[in-house]
DNA sequence: TAGTGGTCTAGACCACTCG
DNA sequence: GAGTGGTCTAGACCACTAA
């Protein structure tokens, strides 16, 4: 909140070791790091240009700048094109049970919070119509939005529904945000996630975006179908998090 | 395994677009790529020299190691310092069932290998002896080793098994290089993986050795307990993945 | 218009590996 | 000793953003 650059001169104002021990660029964004994690740096801090932190560490803008991007792979940092560099909030490590609903799984007493990015209807492509066993082209409903765990965006989510079997989603969804309530308001009183792939990749354009990373950082991402009680499927959910920001927990109850 | 040198000249011999469309070192970075997913490079290939490609491109050795760093962390590449970068084996996503044993795992006819790095006995320390439901520096059997997919490490792990439940494993794991043979020689016929932690992070010295990949490349880190038929804890598995190389299949058995 | 981050150049020195 | 990748310097131009 104050002057970054106070900040960043006192954190330069330390020699640096030996060179063949740990790289400049290294201990620069060791520096960093620790004042972003014991809150010296706080959340959605604008650090001080790259041409004013190379000054202060004495340094190349290309020696910062490799010390930068590491935090940014690390979810610590943001990098915003002609705005800035900006510190993330919090990405300590958040368990996720990921066969529960996004509330419930988080451990710990966190504050889950819910962005509706668009709601809106449509026609099944072949992954989602093999997912939620329906015809290509079957008309399906799309909700796109993010999860906030104590105000940081740890998740991004694609979740596509069959449209015949909620008619009126967007009504129910309206009062609350609430997938398991549109659940409920159908009929759909039971559930449970049948499966789930974790792969990792690079955040895209629209995962960088909604998640607030630079572009090309490493992100995990999560598919998972979930079925009615009667075994229809009922969910075909894509997400992406922040790599370093989630655990995912996957039990296998009795 | 021919010269690459010729390869990459030929590469380079395509002008690259306008430069306000994209870089031109992700433009060399999807040249290489499209070379390596189509064979025109090769599995342990050695590329021509930072300064020959540089020249090869006309362009910088900074321009040409920001493509090649983009390539190590996808897991295309690896470098190796005072002696090369590397075509790295296939890095085609595999699909692991993580609830199945490793080979069970795999979809598809792939051939799977095993490399034990080490084995020795050992005490427990706090998270293992936690997670294994034993007393700190109770004895404990170390197991290191590493899993090939067609030839390509896909997978190190160091698992942790209570010494006392298996007082004749070297004999036993030495025949078939086999845990579940290790298992059913002490009377464990029926076991269960009751959970399943995944987290993401960067490689780790001793990782980056396992896996053959450059040091700071993102990875899928894997954590998980086996249980017996009546509930004793009998392995404490931590694995590491390359982060593209794999899905992690996870299904709810009913 | 001023400042920002993204890209690129043309050099240099170093530790490391291998023959 | 020759070649390699890892690091670092000292510049430059660009597209983008906000006041």
């Amino acid at each position: 909140m104050a002057d970054t650059l106070v900040l960043i001169t006192a954190l330069a104002a330390r020699p640096f070791r030996a060179q063949n021990e740990i790289s400049i660029w290294q201990q620069i964004a060791d520096r960093i790091e620790a004042a972003c994690l014991d809150g010296r740096l706080g959340s959605m801090d604008r650090l001080p240009g790259e041409n004013h932190m190379a000054e202060a560490f004495g340094v190349t803008r290309v020696t910062i700048r490799r010390a930068l991007t590491q935090l940014q792979h690390k979810g610590l940092l943001q990098a915003r094109k002609g705005v800035g560099v900006f510190v993330r909030p919090v990405p300590l490590k958040y368990s996720v049970d990921h066969g529960k609903h996004f509330a419930d799984g988080i451990e710990g007493g966190a504050v889950i919070g819910t962005r509706t990015i668009s709601l809106i209807r449509n026609v099944a492509n072949g992954d989602e119509a093999k997912a939620l066993s329906i015809e290509i082209g079957a008309p399906v409903i799309r909700l796109l939005r993010t999860r906030l765990v104590n105000d940081a965006t740890v998740y991004s989510s694609d979740k596509v529904f069959p449209g015949r079997l909620f008619q009126a989603f967007e009504t129910e969804y309206a009062l609350r945000e609430s997938v398991r309530d549109v659940y409920l308001a159908h009929g759909v009183a039971d559930y449970r996630r049948v499966e789930t792939r974790v792969s990792g990749g690079f955040a895209l354009p629209q995962e960088a975006e909604a998640l607030g990373l630079t572009l090309h950082t490493p992100v995990l991402r999560s598919v998972a179908i979930n079925t009615a009680a009667d075994g229809t499927p009922i969910e075909f959910n894509r997400g992406t998090w922040p790599l370093t920001a989630v655990e995912l927990v996957l039990k296998n109850q009795e």
